[in-house]
DNA sequence: TCATATTGGACCTATTTAGTCCTGTATTTA
DNA sequence: TAAATACAGGACTAAATAGGTCCAATATGA
């Protein structure tokens, strides 16, 4: 359906509100789960997921919990989704050579990597201190705009990476 | 997995054979399958559903078969996701008010709609026309790049719809 | 030592996806 | 008009994935 799946969802979700709500004390995995409405277990896997991945550190026994592990401001939302969602692919053929067996005979490969590269670069461009900052303030005035760029000068694009 | 279904893929596959093979004679399911390597039934299935949404024209009986029933420099490879795939919307809060039943709770769904339409105009500005081309020329030089333009003017995208 | 919390894993179920098959209907051609 | 061709519209199955639960083990603080 085109869409992420719940876990990637949640994830993000529970992510920006580490984010939102900076402290020196981990929060833990009950205190998450009822400030997001979202079933404790679920919540459980999905941030064990993250601290696997080095994206929240753990902290064990009384007292303990989760806390993120790196800076909001380097950490694209991308990422995050590759994460929990594995690569980000639209096509197999966007995932590397030779995982789609039509490889040979495709005729729109090239332009499918294209497309793929331009979503990836939209979700990498965003990091997890924009999701924050736009929902408290209001970024939301400030409109998002995407142009595709068909000029063969790439160096038009300040943002680029 | 955040990947289209292979439905999604093979149907735009076909549409791009069909496009860059341009012809007044409507092609039959079996030479869409041979040419493109995809089983026949599967094929079908996706060639009725693409006939159904006015995206391909069918002809019935001898001689019948499929053709492109508009312009494909007109159909943005947006729509045919949407017809193929449902609605373009990464989360349920994309998909329109009281979808998600955590909405009024969510701290981060102001962003994810942003990020959405980010991604929806990345796939409404690329065309049927430009995956067929780009493949037989070479628009593969003319890197598509983009940004993401925080800047409160919105005239300052050319492209922007 | 006890209560608290993460870790790692197994486990289950509902939904979706991929793919097949069959019957009916329209159209062309001989 | 009869036969062959090809789409239309279903129902149907198997496999994979997603969503969600639960438990035993380990680490930590009081």
């Amino acid at each position: 359906m085109f869409k992420l799946s719940k876990t990637t969802d949640y994830g993000i979700v529970l992510m920006a509100r580490l984010a939102s709500e900076p402290s020196p004390e981990p929060q833990n995995t009950r205190e998450l789960a009822a400030g997001s409405d979202l079933p404790v277990p679920m919540v459980s896997k999905i941030l064990k997921a993250l601290a696997k991945e080095g994206l929240l550190s753990s902290q064990r026994g009384a007292k303990g919990g989760y806390a993120l592990a790196r800076d909001p401001e380097e950490l694209p939302v991308a990422e995050m989704i590759r994460v929990l969602e594995g690569p980000l692919a639209l096509t197999d053929c966007a995932m590397g050579p030779s995982v789609c067996s039509h490889e040979s005979a495709c005729a729109v490969r090239e332009p499918w990597q294209q497309i793929n590269r331009v979503v990836e670069r939209a979700l990498e461009s965003i990091t997890l201190a924009d999701l924050v900052r736009s929902n408290s303030a209001g970024l939301g005035a400030t409109a998002a705009t995407l142009q595709i760029d068909r000029s063969p000068d790439p160096s038009a694009s300040p943002l680029e990476r």
